[in-house]
DNA sequence: CAATCATATAAGCAATTGCTTATATATTTT
DNA sequence: AAAATATATAAGCAATTGCTTATATGATTG
């Protein structure tokens, strides 16, 4: 695939408000099944099913079956076009990049 | 604005192709006139002004008037929502990160 | 196997999107 | 002021999106 396509679908996928809410859900727990996101979710099973397709397809997160529970993890290399193409626009926020260069330093 | 609605726009604004391509030609020339844009462009004259407008709105590029032109620029903080929020998965990519810190450390 | 639980798919629908052509608004030039 | 140039807005339309309800598929349990 195109790395314009891969990327244009990251965005697209990320720019739906309940999806990535559903996004930064799994990133928080670290891995959590379809049940557990439609628990406390505003949306239906069908949507939140059609959302996880949608970050799947995306390759912005990876499931695991257990029995019959889906579990949903974060995939690490999803946001990679997304990371790659800002690095196109470092010479723009080379300050505020100074500053998660600092957090990651913190973190280690 | 919350902080949630404004990188929903920019993250919608960035992930048409079309416009996304009139950012980066905007970004690449440094600054040029709307009609620079639309030479060139496979779309109309409206279509490039309403990516113009959908661009500005989400606070990505910043307008400048010289006589009937308008000259367009990056805005350097519009992408700081979508840099804000990919700063909460640096945990994820800590390794493509490490690479881009590289790249600003040899361009100072 | 039958019942149950977990998830996915189908179909339909209102809302949004991105484009077009036609027209309006600024600004400059003659 | 009239004509030309640069850009924006209006209106309309086909395509896409995100949701719903209803139903299907997969997997486990009794």
């Amino acid at each position: 695939m195109p790395a314009a396509t891969q990327l244009t679908d990251v965005l697209k996928t990320l720019a739906d408000p309940t999806r990535r809410a559903v996004f930064e859900r799994i990133a928080r727990e670290g891995e959590i099944a379809a049940t557990g996101l439609v628990q406390g979710s505003k949306v239906s099973q069908p949507a939140v099913s059609q959302h996880l397709r949608a970050l799947r397809d995306a390759g912005l997160v990876a499931e695991r079956r257990e029995g019959r529970h889906i579990h949903y993890r974060i995939a690490p290399k999803g946001l990679g076009p997304l990371i790659d193409w800002l690095g196109h626009y470092e010479t723009f926020w080379a300050e505020r990049f100074a500053n998660l260069e600092r957090l990651l330093k913190e973190s280690e």
